[in-house]
DNA sequence: ATTAGCACTCTAACTTCGAGAGTGCTAAAA
DNA sequence: TTTTAGCACTCTCGAAGTTAGAGTGCTAAT
């Protein structure tokens, strides 16, 4: 649809508007990019592309600066040319650091994710996300209560990808820990290497289903379940919000305001992550593709981390539609993959 | 050293600068407070007290705007006179809904202390922050070692409080659930009721002392201990910077990313909370006052949760030195005293 | 001690103006 | 048919100038 030389002045456009955002006039990319031709024939390009709605005027004498599907257009040709790998020497060394500091900390995996975002904005300078796995994907590998004061204890859960999610309850003041242990003993052995929403199913379900020969121990076994995971807290990880102030895409005040509103409350951001969490490799969502209102003009960069095919939690980045997709794509590609690794 | 009249014109150009940031002026004071004189002794009188460092004046020809100095005389006199009650009946009923939060959640300080900076950058749309209490001032209730992997447990450890902390930790993979249960109700026996940091303290003496008869068991608790306890996560938890970005003070820019880098990272803010904590009642640091640099504009509200005399915990509120500080130092208060309460 | 009056100062908002950048169009050249 | 040079045109941005308004400080009268 776009001849060979379009497409190359489409991409001039795109780069050099990525590195400073500056609208680009013709005679610039005559000059910085060697085209065979002159200042005039580019215009003539630029307006054809133009019309075709890859590129916009900020105004009728301004140079030209990439609409969303412009963008679009360049994101999807560096993932066909595999050119995303970006050869920035500082970021290899931060890679490097990462895995390394991976070491330390595999087998918590909320330290982790920390870690990933921080190292994700630190890096990209934009928003780092991180989303935990889901209930549904988290094995239960054991729970424990521990009784601490008549009426109160504490459930601890641990899940084979080394989550520990813990919760203080209140409950009969005649339990004992005796009692307590068993309850434990009766789900650590019933449900072991089940996913947590698995066993809440099958434990209404053993409700329904038992409801004649009802037993006290089952019965408070799913209250007491219940009551431990309940607390779903909205764990996700967001850090970068300072220096993405310095970003010159946001020097003026209604634009931080706005990416502060997205990243306020972390729901939205939880319910454009679940979104992807299915989809495999690499996702690109740019401006106004976002299904979610308060970021249709920013972009995000995000991947589903796996332990084999079991979607493990999403890390993304955040920032505006003028992102260096190239290097923003590698990098959570490369994080994502590490996180992966480590669960095997 | 300030006569009645002078005092009185000081609290009206200060309350009235709070009400809306706009310098004030003497015809304006005349008009509004109804002083028995007119702007011209008004003038007269706000030259003196900007010669005494109360007033100063953004430029020569515009009203007046406090100083610091200006603001400390106000909250000292509001102290003072005991007129710091707010009567805002917005603020009762949040207050209450607070109260009545607390209920449910009273049996886990985590949570509670959550909820209490939501609520009091809700309340007051400044920055809420609150510090939970310090290692020394919690004291362990019980530990509990779980095996869940050969080579990495589990480490829950519960104080008195209701707080949980949790570690994963590497260890001997030989270590058998057994051991840990002995290594752990060796501690439970015990060390219960003393403070985090005592036993830290105790169990290192007791590396120098019993180094001739050494226990294995003691060892391995040793060491446990501190793995488990050296996850001293920055709890600090802080929030409503997206709603401070709505008042006028912050309306440019840099004010913004000085507010935010203030915020960044939160060690700042704990170096400041952890002077605060040994204090009595309300404290309020006003602007310059303040000692950490990247807050010498801004002010902060603050107060020391307590049980009985033990501090347990620090809650604050973060603004600019134009702040409503009547509310604030009320919110404060109302707010600890409420935290101060569940732990009786 | 207080006040009215007045000259003075400074800001903020609005205009004007010109430089500069970049375009679109046309006619000539390849 | 495609490319290019040339030129008129448009728009932004910043500098400079202007004015209205607010508020002051000072002085002289009350």
């Amino acid at each position: 649809m776009l001849n060979e030389r379009s497409r190359h002045v489409l991409f001039a456009v795109v780069q050099s508007y990525i590195n400073s955002p500056e609208p680009v006039g013709s005679r610039f990319v005559t000059k910085k990019y060697s085209f065979g031709c002159s200042p005039a024939t580019i215009r003539n390009i630029m307006a054809d592309l133009e019309e075709l709605g890859f590129l916009k005027q900020p105004h009728i004498s301004a140079g030209r600066v990439p609409t969303d599907k412009g963008y679009r257009f360049y994101v999807d040709s560096l993932r066909n040319i595999e050119e995303a790998k970006s050869q920035d020497e500082v970021f290899e060394e931060i890679k490097r650091r990462f895995a390394r500091k991976l070491e330390n900390i595999r087998n918590n995996i909320n330290i982790m994710f920390m870690e990933a975002t921080a190292t994700l904005s630190e890096m990209s300078n934009y928003i780092g996300v991180v989303m935990p796995p889901k209930p549904e994907n988290t094995t239960f590998n054991r729970i424990d209560f521990i009784r601490y004061r008549p009426g109160t204890v504490a459930a601890i859960l641990l899940t084979d990808e080394g989550v520990i999610k813990n919760n203080i309850l209140s409950v009969d003041a005649m339990l004992s820990q005796e009692d307590l242990n068993r309850i434990a003993d009766y789900l650590n052995s019933e449900y072991s290497g089940r996913t947590i929403e698995e066993i809440k199913n099958m434990l209404l379900k053993s409700i329904s289903r038992e409801k004649a020969v009802w037993d006290k121990l089952i019965e408070r076994a799913i209250k007491l379940y219940e009551q431990a995971i309940s607390f779903t807290e909205e764990d996700i990880f967001v850090s970068g919000l300072y220096d993405v102030m310095n970003l010159p895409d946001f020097s003026n005040i209604s634009r931080i305001r706005e990416i502060s509103r997205a990243i306020k409350d972390k729901h939205m951001i939880l319910k454009l992550l679940e979104q992807i969490s299915d989809a495999e490799g690499v996702q690109v969502l740019i401006g106004s593709e976002n299904p979610v209102d308060e970021l249709k003009n920013l972009s995000v960069v995000a991947s589903t981390c796996k332990e084999k095919d079991r979607p493990m939690g999403v890390i993304a980045v955040i920032g505006p539609t003028r992102m260096d997709y190239s290097k923003a794509i590698y990098m959570v590609d490369t994080i994502a993959k590490c996180i992966s690794r480590t669960f095997d």
